[in-house]
DNA sequence: TCGACCCCGAGGTGAATGTC
DNA sequence: GACATTCACCTCGGGGTCGA
């Protein structure tokens, strides 16, 4: 069942909002096993364009709170582990809300937990902006909730490119959203700033996001497969289990990826580990292993051996590379 | 169009070695 | 000692083919 709302734009005239002063807050639902990047995604969008506002002499515009049942430590699906705030003790002020909540594999125990539940359906009609991240959309069904996302990003305005908008029939991802309200609250050269400063693809060796792409030969089966790959690159993944998510066989589902994508289905899980390897390598200081490991691929060793075929350099090489010449990454 | 079977090679794993 | 890289061996993914 998919339930989705609009709201006529997402802007200031919302009859969910009457603020007091220009503070939107930004709330994100968290469960353990949710996926750290997408979530992360957001958070850095609202952080630069705080950071935008502060170099302008601005107040921070957002408040990015991260929420959860019982607050608290909260593990990531890759083991990465964040402080968040209870449910309970988060109040409703006179502010713009926007809810974000997350997908990841922790989904199906989330959706049993009432306390989540209950607070989605309180908070669900103070939220100008509800939009869940991938499975999260879950989390609002079980809650018997729509989904109510930014209206402007399905219209055909000239930078629907620019958010990499797919199709009408289709949510805007988290990003797209995330950009389109720091565009409504400060401008298009800002939300473009902030795009140019988060977007990870254009810094990674590989662009091949299909979900992303909206390439139209694809088909709904072999595009939620690919999507789920993406959404698991974090995850030890085989291939039968992705011909499940396609609702094929394996001998099958290897041979409409192929056809429908113009890769093998492990290639293009390889291509989205190599993007999130490069990119921790670039944005963290931890050890090639452990960016092996949290990225899926088994040991430094073997992520040592992809650079040199596919990159025809060592990690660290890379790592140093990108930290010497940070111009090239613009 | 899709499933089943078989074979080959690419990739994953863990140990060994090198470097700082 | 920690981390990075190489190497050897084994597993499994992908291609070819055929039949339903």
């Amino acid at each position: 069942m998919e339930l989705v709302q609009t709201l006529p734009r997402c802007s200031r005239q919302s009859a969910v909002r009457t603020p007091t002063r220009e503070l939107t807050r930004v709330d994100i639902a968290l469960f353990n096993g949710f996926a750290l990047p997408k979530v992360a995604a957001i958070i850095e969008i609202f952080q630069k364009a705080n950071a935008f506002g502060a170099s302008q002499q601005l107040h921070p515009r957002y408040d990015v709170s991260l929420l959860s049942a019982a607050g608290g430590r909260i593990a990531s699906s890759s083991s990465v582990f964040v402080w968040t705030e209870s449910v309970d003790s988060h109040q409703v002020t006179d502010d713009r809300h926007l809810l974000f909540i997350a997908g990841g594999a922790g989904v199906p125990h989330a959706c049993r937990d009432e306390r989540l539940s209950n607070w989605l359906r309180r908070r669900h009609p103070f939220s100008e902006i509800v939009h869940p991240i991938a499975e999260g959309r879950l989390l609002l069904e079980a809650a018997k909730l729509p989904s109510r996302y930014c209206a402007l990003l399905y219209g055909d305005n000239e930078t629907s490119d620019y958010y990499q908008v797919r199709a009408l029939s289709e949510a805007p991802t988290e990003v797209a959203t995330a950009l389109r309200i720091v565009e409504e609250d400060m401008g298009l050269e800002v939300a473009r700033h902030v795009a140019e400063s988060v977007a990870p693809q254009q810094d990674m060796p590989w662009d091949m996001s299909v979900s992303r792409s909206g390439t139209p030969k694809v088909s709904e089966k072999i595009m939620a497969s690919a999507r789920w790959l993406e959404e698991n690159v974090d995850q030890p993944v085989s291939i039968d289990a992705a011909a499940k998510v396609a609702a094929m066989s394996e001998r099958n589902f290897l041979r409409r990826f192929k056809s429908e994508i113009g890769m093998t289905p492990s290639d293009y899980l390889l291509r989205a580990r190599l993007n999130m390897s490069c990119r921790m390598l670039v944005e963290s200081r931890l050890p090639v292993d452990k960016i092996a490991r949290r990225c899926g691929i088994g040991s430094g060793g073997q992520l040592a051996k992809l650079f040199r075929k596919y990159l025809a350099t060592t990690p660290t090489d890379y790592r140093m590379g990108r930290e010497a010449s940070p111009a090239e990454q613009a």
